[in-house]
DNA sequence: GAATCAAATGCAACACCGTTGCATTTGAAA
DNA sequence: TTTCAAATGCAACGGTGTTGCATTTGATTC
């Protein structure tokens, strides 16, 4: 889905930067933190400005917020249509060497039984290890 | 064990704030943030020393680091005897209502089929909801 | 197309946190 | 008791999240 539709779709305002900022979460494989984003815009607006309109698309489930630790948060669009409930929460990759996130949709987080009492909203599961780009890196540079 | 144990059993220089610190993370039942820990220390040390010790006692593996969100950073001491290697990574439970995180150790983490090329190092799985005590005050302020 | 008004933006500013450098103090070993 | 590395306190810096306010922009109405 293009972008503009993305935002019409949900009857929010259509601005330049919001534009530009979906249309780069819409081309990205992977979530991107705020610096990966600010370096594909072209015009750059105030970090203010997109530190806004990134909460404000994740306030608008459109854009999903992902803190893999302390210092790197990313984003990702939400291409998962609200509608059909298919909303499933997955794992989240985090390359220790190239720091990039990776989605895993196909890794849905397993169920856990919690103590009595306790009610579960949402989880989130963060997989720390190497990416494949970066195991078959070393391989080559090993021989 | 006691938290002067623990410091020598590591063959760690101690002292008086790090003697301090171990004891209050050993007395928590729950992961405590540096907030939690400054309130319970009776003799304030500069933020930077208590960061440093902290940070001290996590490379030295005599504490655990638990990064809930971008904002909420807990520590908890390292209960499992590490040579034992019974070390396995559990389930912290994360309260939006009264914000604690709770160590849920009968929960370990499940595995993941990663796709072909990843390598996993470490895990962590937070899951959001509302803990016990806040479930039991909600009943009974309904009633 | 021009007027209108709420929403979006840019700028300044603040707080908090992680972090580092450096001078001083403290604890363990000789 | 002396000695020296390690620990501490203080100042300071950068990054991030956040808010207030004046200005600009985009959707709506005429």
């Amino acid at each position: 889905m293009e972008a503009i539709n993305i935002l019409k779709q949900k009857g929010v305002k259509v601005t330049q930067n919001r534009l530009e900022l979906v249309n780069i979460l819409e081309k990205a494989n992977n979530p991107l933190n705020q610096k990966d984003i600010e370096s594909r815009l072209k015009e750059q607006p105030d970090r203010v400005t997109l530190y806004r309109n990134l909460k404000f698309l994740v306030d608008h489930e459109m854009v999903h917020k992902i803190e893999v630790n302390g210092s790197v948060t990313s984003y990702s669009l939400n291409r998962v249509n609200l509608t059909d409930g298919h909303n499933s929460e997955h794992l989240h990759f985090h390359c220790s060497t190239c720091n990039k996130v990776i989605c895993m949709p196909q890794c849905l987080i397993k169920e856990y039984d919690l103590p009595e009492g306790f009610t579960q909203q949402s989880s989130k599961l963060i997989v720390d290890g190497t990416c494949n780009l970066c195991n078959t890196k070393n391989k080559n540079n090993e021989k």
